[in-house]
DNA sequence: GTTGTTGCAAAACTTTTGCACATTG
DNA sequence: CAATGTGCAAAAGTTTTGCAACAAC
């Protein structure tokens, strides 16, 4: 932890933009696991450990983090969205289970080099993608 | 159109649901058109045209034709989700222009093959999947 | 001190639901 | 005519926003 904190100071100091204690608190829950949380889960911990940060709050820094690419916003198919750290950490995507909603990562290579073959055959720019497998993981599926 | 609706009646009949004008009407309207379309532009299209379905209906319907796999209902980063016929037609994956909203449609046997290599190497049974290339189409991207 | 940020509660949105009335089979 | 479906308005859920109080620099 520093790399991603340094990015988010300068960032802020270009802006006029303040360091306060919530930005840093959220920056370094976001970066404190590898799993995938949502706006809630962050506010459950907070809670737990006495500091309050409220909801605003939270919607408003994870779309700074978003936006200086330090997480990444993903739909799972649930009525929330799940945020995860991904600055420092190589792409992937995700395969998640219908069942009890485990997430694991894939990586592929080759998928990545087709995809780009089959955007630049229709001259289309990609900007960033999403690639996700529903089904059962290995302890869901009997 | 007929074989779609054929689907829809066989279903109802062993429900004892009843195949009512709404149904019918937004069945049609989905075979219609190759477009995809928000609960929003299917409201549009009935007040236009006079005929009056309610949200509710809309989305009770969409509900029910996406448990019959007549239709498909897809996250484009929007506010709304979007919906679009896929009975009779190749599965296909798609690429959303981030300036102009055009969505463009791609399919690549390979990717789908590798997809399935991946998930097998982790015992991961696929049910369904969702791969989208966000970025500039051939138009926006200058 | 200035100016940007937070927290709260209200607003904005999409989607769901309860219930009286209408419609289907 | 019995039972299912519709329409309305209210509810539910997530995310956004206006504004007074607060904190960073």
């Amino acid at each position: 932890m520093g790399k991603e904190l340094d990015l988010l100071k300068g960032h802020l100091r270009k802006g006029d933009q303040r360091l306060t204690s919530q930005r840093r608190q959220i920056l370094e829950e976001a970066f404190s696991t590898h799993d995938h949380f949502s706006v809630e889960d962050l506010e459950d911990r907070f809670r737990r450990r006495g500091k309050k940060v409220s909801k605003a709050t939270i919607y408003r820094t994870l779309s700074l983090l978003k936006e200086l690419h330090l997480i990444e916003e993903h739909d799972f198919g649930r009525n929330t969205k799940y945020y995860e750290h991904i600055y420092g950490h190589p792409h992937h995507d995700h395969m998640v289970c219908l069942k009890c909603g485990r997430i694991e990562e894939f990586r592929s290579d080759k998928i990545e080099h087709l995809q780009n073959t089959v955007a630049k055959k229709v001259s289309f720019k990609i900007v960033h993608h999403s690639h996700k497998l529903f089904g059962y993981c290995h302890d869901c599926d009997e």
